[in-house]
DNA sequence: TCATTATTGAAACAGTCGTACCATAAACTC
DNA sequence: GAGTTTATGGTACGACTGTTTCAATAATGA
């Protein structure tokens, strides 16, 4: 008996969420400001998430489900020379489409750093992304466990991804990726 | 007449409060903390710098002050391969002596990418590295102005440092770049 | 001694932060 | 209607923020 619950609001609110951290970022997140742009109050805010802290957690996981979910849809299978498919990986991934996911990555990135431990599942992110792209990437392997091809893949792609986002220069970034590319595939 | 200035205290101040930020980072950097590790007051701080946007300003500029002078000091010309150029420039900065400065480097990209208007020279410290390693690599480049290959390696060295900073595997970390070299030795 | 300039302390100001408390309204079963 | 559970609004608390204000001290030259 009594008021039946109401899960829906807890999930619109945090898609809601997502959205806006996605939009203004992690660092001067602020319940306040969130929850008028959000169109609610703190007081909600925290009866459905317990905590500022618990909200980001779940804002966080929710963000990266999202990535996952793009990324699974885009990346096609194995199909293509080596060179093809890292390019496709480098258009989809520094498109500006997925800047404020690149954008949130570096700032956990970063928070992790001065916090490890507000983030005990230590590189989840960057783990996950290897069982994806180590199948991806499974014929330049010089074996089937091996880790050094994907760790390198994964680097260049973030270290221009990273350049990218502080300097702007996509012809440069570009070109330095098509370059690995041919590196890979000699 | 009346009593002497003493700009030494700002210098040694500044240099206290380096210290401090790559200690405990950017982003929760506040002002009564930092005054009383450092023995001082906030109204000194503010006395001294005139506001704390301008003290962080400084106190960026005196630690790449510092990396600068460190890599000078370090690297090598170009004596050795490839492969031991790029390695001694993976182990100076991989080393745990350097995790204070690359953690402060990416808190501050994380934050220019949140916050852009505060940095107006955009990337200043990416191209600064490029300068001296596009000297360091110039035999491996295409050209005399061949802004590739420094792009890349830089991106190779970041990336990594990127991923070691937040898995810890060194193991993985190092052998990959040891890939990288063997690519580019080819 | 005294004027002058540099330095420093203490306190307060106006604001924001996350969060807790208390009441009230809404939606349901009986 | 009562009883019960969920959902809200309003408000205030204590702690923190960067900064300002006012006063006091210290060190110099005249």
């Amino acid at each position: 008996m009594g008021r039946p619950a109401d899960p829906a609001r807890r999930e619109r609110t945090l898609a809601q969420a997502t959205d806006y951290v996605l939009a203004h970022g992690l660092a001067g997140l602020s319940l306040r400001p969130l929850a008028a742009a959000l169109d609610t109050s703190p007081r909600m805010l925290l009866y459905d998430f317990g905590s500022k802290q618990e909200l980001v957690a779940a804002v966080l996981a929710e963000a990266r489900r999202r990535g996952a979910v793009r990324m699974a849809e885009h990346l096609p299978p194995r199909t293509g020379s080596v060179r093809e498919r890292l390019r496709g990986i480098w258009t989809w991934i520094s498109a500006d489409e997925r800047a404020p996911f690149v954008r949130l990555f570096f700032e956990v990135h970063a928070d992790g750093l001065v916090h490890p431990e507000n983030y005990p599942d230590q590189g989840a992110a960057i783990t996950d992304w290897f069982d994806t792209l180590g199948t991806t990437f499974r014929d330049v392997s010089s074996g089937p466990d091996d880790t050094v091809t994907p760790t390198l893949v994964m680097a260049v792609v973030r270290g221009l991804l990273f350049d990218l986002t502080t300097t702007g220069d996509r012809d440069r970034t570009d070109r330095a990726l098509d370059r690995f590319a041919e590196l890979l595939d000699r």
